[in-house]
DNA sequence: GATAAGATGTTA
DNA sequence: AACATCTTATCA
């Protein structure tokens, strides 16, 4: 149960993208722990046209400029939230996706961005928490070690610019993927 | 199985 | 007007 600390986050955010696959999501609510394993990830940069801080700092991308180890939490098509990690030191912007998790306790239909956030109700209040202590709620564990011919690499998902970007990340052979192109 | 469309509100 | 999505419907 070794929580990931904030220099696990403050690197490159392909290999944060790479080695988040396999931890351990924890999000505590109501006085339970709700847990999956992290099977899909994406990884958005700074120099990424896809990224929300392309355009440089907004109200909404100031987030990713903060430190690493944060959340950030956004809305999206004006139901879903989507959930990632601020990585890169501080004032580089970058973030990973989580796009799925595998459940572990009460959870189901974990197998998308939107999906995830709705099981764990994950919102907006959750927006800039930090993620390296369990006092805010959500914490991220190492749980399985995932050897590299196990990391499938894809293009991202959903997206129109960079979509040729190999940024997608997932555990090969696990079944709660979300929809997926080889 | 694949593809299409609709729901819905925040963002710049 | 676009959007880092998901569900349902309509084909096959």
């Amino acid at each position: 149960m070794s929580i990931l600390k904030r220099d696990f986050y403050s690197r490159n955010t392909l290999e944060v993208a790479k080695e988040l696959l396999g931890c351990k999501l924890n999000r505590k609510l109501n006085g339970r722990v709700y847990s999956g394993i992290i099977v899909e990830t994406e990884a958005y940069t700074q120099d990424d046209p896809a990224c929300h801080a392309y355009r440089g700092r907004t109200p909404r991308s100031a987030t990713l400029f903060g430190k690493p180890g944060l959340a950030y939490v956004y809305f999206i098509y004006g139901m879903y939230h989507c959930l990632n990690f601020v990585t890169e030191p501080e004032d580089t912007a970058g973030a990973v996706l989580i796009r799925a998790l595998e459940p572990i306790s009460p959870l189901s239909n974990t197998n998308g961005p939107g999906k995830l956030c709705r099981e764990m109700k994950i919102d907006r209040e959750l927006n800039e928490v930090d993620v390296t202590t369990q006092k805010s709620g959500l914490w991220v564990e190492k749980y399985l070690e995932i050897p590299p011919e196990n990391v499938i690499t894809t293009g991202r998902i959903g997206i129109k610019a960079a979509a040729d970007y190999p940024w997608r990340f997932y555990i090969k052979g696990n079944s709660f993927v979300s929809r997926g192109k080889a």
